[in-house]
RNA sequence: GUCCCCUUCGUCUAGAGGUUAGGACUCGGGAUUUUCAUUCCCGCAACAGGGGUUCGAUUCCCCUAGGGGACGCCA
């Protein structure tokens, strides 16, 4: 059998977003599943919009989420150049053949004129199609025009038929292509316009599934054509659904969607973001959802996708209706997220299975970040940060979150009275005497412990001799060493929580806190 | 306006001519955790509406409504 290839054809005008960058994972997972070959292409036919920032910035996210090209810019390949600005010279070879052979033909209409008719038709409530007016000059005067240094395009002669387009996953679905009309493969600038390059690089890449947005499924008969008209076989169709945002339009550059890489900023990791992106559209065969991207690799088919647009359903529109996601700084973006989101669960979910060096490798760039751990001790060797780390994760749904938990275990303690007012563990008549037992035990046993160190067992042994001495037990004895201890009701084992602290912050907080009453 | 597509719990979805319409996230309740979170259990919650076809329709067909997309010398 045929080996599978999948192409993603991104155009370098703008960031990646999550609707480009579904589709990329689809066509990877999809090539992978098979076990083909994924492709990345580069459309940079608009010479106006492409932009090498751009460029760059695509490649990053694609990196960013793995999704390893097997052929394409910076890996080479069989079937090079993959940048369509290098590839004009193929455009011209089949463009002339096309011509040659009557199928396409040089058009002398200006903008200004084709404008003119078009606003005309819409005012009358028509639809536009090319009138035809240059199909059929004859030779003599094409050279005329040529000669008197006349701008023209390339139409395709569209014969007037009906196209059926055969798709995975859309069905099969016809076109008239009288609404269609003569439509434009190479623009004035001589550069390929979008449907004809397509086909020259699809069928020259010999790429077997095209796997893209329904959007494009209205393009489809055009391609058809195309690859008909130059005698190629066409690939196998999938139109997968668009993703739309909260409010139900379809993510776009142009609307609220974000880039790919505030989602690297905010902290998400790769393997939860795809996850969730695997979701948007498609669904195993056995209904399980949290997935390693090796098991998406394995069970992704195209065939199961839906026909009915997913929802990217992570931005609370309550606090965010009115705000520019794609322009938000991640601070903002961090606070209009819904904080009980299925990609926060899916991330939580994913952060807990790594493995703890990756973990702590993948998370110390936020650590760094919250500015709080001292520059010496921001390694991930440092045994006392790797222990608050790995402690703290069952908490995070992002990396970033971490930031959220730090400053308790590394900035000075600073109580407020205001705070404890209505506690009623604060408020119970022997909190001081808690406290000072409770200091009094710590010091006693840690003698003989290292500086600073104090075990979770040391602490368990110390609450209990405590407890016998002052005669109480149970809740009031735990949360009112819990509060005494770290100012807090809530938070890690308390053993564990303590013994991260360390003895002197521990020393501290009992004062400090003994103080306020 | 023309053409195309879509509509199952709030969200992601499974499903199939006969099911108590299933799962996941969220939410509510309970248990465990001497705290919070976790974990576990239980629960709330859906086939857009109207016509057909059929013994039987949420599933097939048509219409309506709503939504989306495409109608470029953008991709």
């Amino acid at each position: 059998m045929k080996e599978v290839r999948t192409r993603f054809a991104p155009s370098p005008t703008g960031y990646l977003h999550v609707g480009g960058a579904r589709t990329a994972l689809f066509n990877y997972l999809y090539a992978r599943a098979q076990k083909g070959k994924f492709i990345l292409r580069i459309e940079d036919t608009d010479q106006v919009r492409s932009t090498e920032q751009s460029y760059h910035q695509v490649l990053d996210s694609l990196k960013w989420l793995g999704l390893e090209w097997d052929e394409g810019p910076e890996v080479g390949g069989p079937h090079g150049p993959y940048r369509q600005s290098e590839r004009l010279h193929l455009y011209k070879e089949y463009a002339e053949k096309l011509i040659h052979e009557k199928k396409a033909y040089p058009c002398f209409c200006t903008a200004d004129e084709l404008d003119r008719k078009k606003k005309q038709r819409e005012a009358m409530g028509l639809p536009y199609v090319y009138d035809g007016k240059c199909r059929n000059l004859t030779d003599a005067e094409v050279h005329e025009k040529k000669a008197a240094g006349m701008e023209h395009t390339i139409r395709f002669r569209t014969p007037a038929k009906e196209v059926i387009v055969d798709d995975i996953v859309q069905g099969s679905v016809r076109f008239d292509t009288a609404i269609i009309g003569d439509f434009i493969i190479v623009k004035s600038d001589g550069f390929a316009s979008y449907n004809y390059a397509v086909v020259v690089d699809d069928h020259l890449m010999d790429i077997t599934h095209v796997i893209r947005g329904v959007g494009h499924l209205s393009n489809t008969p055009r391609q058809i054509m195309i690859y008909e008209a130059l005698g190629w076989q066409s690939p196998h169709w999938a139109h997968v659904s668009e993703i739309v945002g909260s409010d139900h339009k379809k993510l776009s550059k142009r609307h609220g969607a974000t880039p790919i890489t505030a989602f690297r900023d905010l902290g998400y990791t790769a393997r939860a973001f795809n996850n969730y992106m695997a979701l948007l559209g498609w669904s195993s065969p056995d209904g399980r959802e949290y997935m390693t991207i090796d098991e998406q690799k394995s069970l992704f088919d195209v065939a199961r996708c839906s026909k009915s647009p997913a929802m990217f359903d992570v931005f609370d529109l309550t606090k965010a209706a009115e705000v520019d996601l794609a322009q938000a700084s991640i601070q903002d973006l961090e606070a209009y997220l819904f904080p009980k989101s299925k990609l926060n669960w899916l991330s939580n979910q994913h952060i807990r299975a790594t493995p703890d060096a990756q973990f702590i490798q993948e998370i110390l760039p936020f650590v760094k970040n919250s500015g709080v751990v001292p520059e010496e001790e921001l390694s991930e060797k440092n045994e006392r940060l790797r222990g608050i780390l790995l402690s703290l994760r069952v908490y995070l749904d992002t990396l970033g979150q971490i930031k959220n938990y730090l400053p308790d275990f590394y900035l000075p303690f600073t109580p407020d009275p205001k705070d404890y007012a209505t506690s009623e563990y604060f408020l119970a008549e022997n909190f001081v005497s808690l406290s000072l037992a409770f200091e009094r035990q710590i010091e006693q046993m840690s003698k003989g412990e290292k500086t600073g160190t104090l075990s979770p067992d040391l602490v368990k042994e110390a609450i209990s001799l405590v407890g016998k001495e002052l005669g109480i037990k149970g809740k009031p004895l735990f949360m009112g060493l819990r509060l005494a201890s770290t100012g807090r009701l809530e938070g890690l084992e308390l053993p564990v929580y303590l013994s991260l602290l360390g003895k002197e912050r521990v020393i501290t907080r009992l004062k400090k806190m003994a103080a306020l009453k």
